[in-house]
DNA sequence: AGAAGAAGGATTGTTGACAATAAGCATGCG
DNA sequence: CGCATGCTTATTGTCAACAATCCTTCTTCT
């Protein structure tokens, strides 16, 4: 009953596309997050048109798509790169999420039905078995995307779910996948899991939305407090 | 010492753009927001790139543009389309506000310099001065969009900026342009702002945040009010 | 007469070539 | 010897034509 990440993205606004342009954002998408091109790096687009066997049409496109995602910097007659990796902007991030996701989970006190939050409580039963079974890093974190998703989805804001899921949804990734050196905040995540769904049982939303907040707000500091001990990684 | 919407908007990033695509993606979304095209309208390339003198490359870019901006949507195959203007989208843009904003007040409170704060007090000086003497309802709302800005950009988180001048930035100026009937909120909101102002300036992030949580959320209620009332008024 | 299917037209997606701008390099002058 | 200036080159921005897809309408069969 889990979904991949992958699912849950694509099939978020249904058949997004078949065309070459679409694909060719995907694929770019993927590159970027998974740091196999690096954060920092110029986009060269002649180049990486013959890479995915595109025109420069549809990879211009892509290019601008990742630009509304905040994962690529594009600058008037000089061309696109991927944005660096930034303690500023990994803080600026989660205090985005903070903001939005708290709003989300007011909401989804307020309007999940019975059924999501039975679909919820069903996530985070999946997550915990995998945390008991101690079934490796990457499924756990998956099940947290799942957890928050399920979340955003039962606001019942298209907006919001649109903001969260399509625009910053990958910069998450990407964070993530580039830092994921320490991850041992599984337990009390967890934790604060479980005490969020029996806040949106209960269909309070002050404390829904409080409980949220204090979750990304440790991921934050926890993240703050890691990464301002190690010197910058990125020369240039 | 009052700054026009279009140049607090335009400088934002720098110079943005001299290029064709730019210019007719700033062409364009006027024409949008402004409601020269109509909310719901199907968006033809062909005839907007002779519209505007482009070519349908730029034209494609800029319509992408704004796609990333949420004016307009897209579907394969199909073609874009200005959003229509419906009550549930109108909420959903308060409620995204509303936890943006209350961040953005939260974080200005503890980041704005005294020299932020002093030129927050000089906007709030001339929006008081246009109310009291009746200056008309345009300047105000102007004035409204300097002084939530100046709190967005005291707030020292970028990718809060980008969401917020850049993406809902546009969306929010279309929903008033095109909704303008109601505007009497003008003396609370001054009441509020002034408010507002003196917990930044003690440096009461709590307060802030909740002050301009209520702010936003009061302005939600009465175009829920004023608008639900209303039968819809797009037909198909 | 109504519905299903195919042909036509219109619109979007894609391509490769052309033009304009900016960065880098060498050269000349102070 | 250092800095400014002009050229060279690579890269981005733009264009017009081609291909693929979808919507509409007409025909035809039941």
């Amino acid at each position: 009953m889990i979904k991949s990440e992958k699912d849950a993205n694509e099939k978020n606004h249904g058949a997004q596309d078949n065309t070459l342009s679409g694909r060719t954002t995907v694929a770019l998408r993927e590159a970027i997050v998974c740091g196999k091109i690096k954060a920092g790096e110029k986009l060269n687009e002649p180049s990486l048109a013959e890479q995915y066997q595109v025109s420069r049409g549809p990879l211009r496109e892509a290019i601008r798509r990742l630009v509304s995602m905040g994962l690529v910097q594009h600058k008037p007659h000089v061309g696109a790169s991927v944005i660096p990796l930034e303690l500023d902007r990994i803080i600026a991030l989660y205090e985005v999420r903070e903001a939005l996701e708290g709003m989300a989970a007011r909401l989804a006190a307020r309007n999940m039905s019975t059924i999501q939050i039975s679909e919820l409580k069903n996530v985070l039963d999946v997550h915990r078995q995998h945390y008991d079974d101690n079934a490796g890093e990457y499924m756990q974190v998956n099940g947290d995307f799942d957890f928050h998703y399920q979340i955003i989805k039962g606001s019942g804001n298209a907006l919001l779910t649109q903001q969260l899921c399509d625009e910053l949804y990958h910069l998450i990734r990407m964070f993530r996948f580039q830092t994921s050196r320490f991850r041992s905040r599984s337990n009390r995540a967890l934790i604060e899991h479980e005490q969020l769904v029996y806040a949106i049982e209960n269909r309070d939303a002050a404390l829904a939305e409080m409980l949220m907040r204090r979750h990304i707000s440790r991921a934050k500091d926890a993240i703050a407090k890691h990464l301002s001990s190690e010197p910058h990684k990125q020369e240039h």
